[in-house]
This record gives structure tokens, C-alpha cells and sequence, in this order.
DNA sequence: ATCGCTTATTGCCTATATACGATATGTTTT
DNA sequence: AAAACATATCGTATATAGGCAATAAGCGAT
């Protein structure tokens, strides 16, 4: 009979952790996520088009990739216009940092 | 023309975060680096067994989950007798969460 | 040397990821 | 209303991931 307690791969924070990590773990979802930051930091949004102009893939890929990373909640959309904005989900980041630290 | 400095996916930083991430994202190997930090906190080292033994899966599976994790830089391996020892790499991991924070 | 224990690797199967063109849908402009 | 633009989704092809049983390969003890 062993004890787990909150370290198994199906606890709250574990899985919270895991899934954030996947939707960064490809290197265009890194430069993704670097770049909406850099961006939105200068009061500057970002939509599917500048990210398109930006990286060498097609807009499906583009698309699929930003998706990943509003399906994980690290990512928030935006509609203006006709334009879809992206932003980073600041309260997931934050914990997504927090919790790493007290690894 | 465009510009991409030292935000595109192939930038070493970028390939160097996303590969980390990779190696957290899968909800077992988060629970390992949980459990092998822990374990190695009360100077307790981890070998291989310990894993199968404290983790629902085969001895193939957990030592996949491990190379992984090794492959990446994450973890170190050292020998000891009939065992194989498992620990963070420090500096990585060091160097993971400063990177993060500076996203 | 043989047996038992520990770990890595191989082979196989299924599932998911990644990339793109084509298409659908909505919005803005003319 | 039509043309142009922005984005999501579908379909498809290929690659990689994740799981396990079986096997290989190492060391320690008998």
C-alpha cells in the first residue's frame, strides 16, 4: 500500500505544470509566446497575421499552433474588427512561474 | 526584409526553453522531477526502481520517461554499484526558470 | 559460473503532433 | 453586391510520442 499523496502524475498542480510546459514545448510556441509578450508589452497587440508576416509557416500552422496554446489557458483571444488579438493569460503565467519555483 | 533578432525559433534560448519544456511536459515526467527533487532534498538519492516502484507503469516506460529528461539536460546519471542514480542538473534548471522569468 | 537484481534497449502497436493546401466563415472595403 | 482580407477548421500525409513485453547487458552475491 504505497502513499502517493500529491505527487502523482494525476495531481492538480502536476497536470497544471504539464500542460503549460506542452503548449511551450515547441520552439515556434516559445517564440510565439516571446513575441506576443514583447509586443503587448509595448502596447502593441498581436494578431494571427503579424505572427504569420513574422515566422516562416503557413497560417494553418500558425493557427494551430496559437490554438494549443489557448486550449492550455496560457493564452487569451480578442476580437476587434476583423482582427482575432492574442494575449498572454497573465494570472496562468504567474502561477505557471509560481509553482515551478517551489520545485 | 523583416527583422527577427533573437526572437525566432531557431535562437539558441528559444531551442534551449522549449527542449526543458519538453522534457516537464507530459504529466509522469513533471511528477519525477517533483519526486526526484524531493527525494534528493533529504539526501536521499533515486534510482530507477524507486520510480517503477512508485509510479503504475513498466520499467521500460518510466526508464523512457528518464532518458528523456536525461537527453535534454535535465536530469544527470551517476553509477553506484548495481544502481543508476538520478538528479537534477542544477544549473539547467537554474538557468530554465531565469529565462522564463525574463519572458 | 550461475542466479538474481537493476537498468537500458529493441520491437511493435496505437495515438498524437506537426505541417500544409483547401475550404468555410466572417468582416471590411469598394 | 462583390472583392479583399483575416482567421478557423478540415482533410491528409508524415513524424514523433507513449505504452508494454521481451531481451540485452551490467553488477553482486551465492
Amino acid at each position: 500500500m504505497r502513499i502517493r499523496k500529491s505527487l502523482d502524475e494525476n495531481n492538480e498542480d502536476t497536470v497544471f505544470l504539464s500542460q503549460i510546459s506542452d503548449a511551450i514545448s515547441h520552439p515556434v510556441r516559445m517564440a510565439i509566446l516571446k513575441y506576443v509578450s514583447e509586443k503587448t508589452n509595448v502596447r502593441n497587440d498581436v494578431c494571427n497575421n503579424d505572427l504569420v508576416n513574422n515566422f516562416p509557416y503557413a497560417q494553418a500552422t500558425i493557427s494551430q499552433h496559437v490554438k494549443k496554446m489557448v486550449d492550455a489557458g496560457l493564452f487569451e483571444i480578442r476580437k476587434s474588427d476583423k482582427f482575432t488579438l492574442y494575449s498572454i493569460n497573465r494570472f496562468t503565467w504567474k502561477k505557471y512561474l509560481t509553482l515551478l519555483k517551489e520545485i
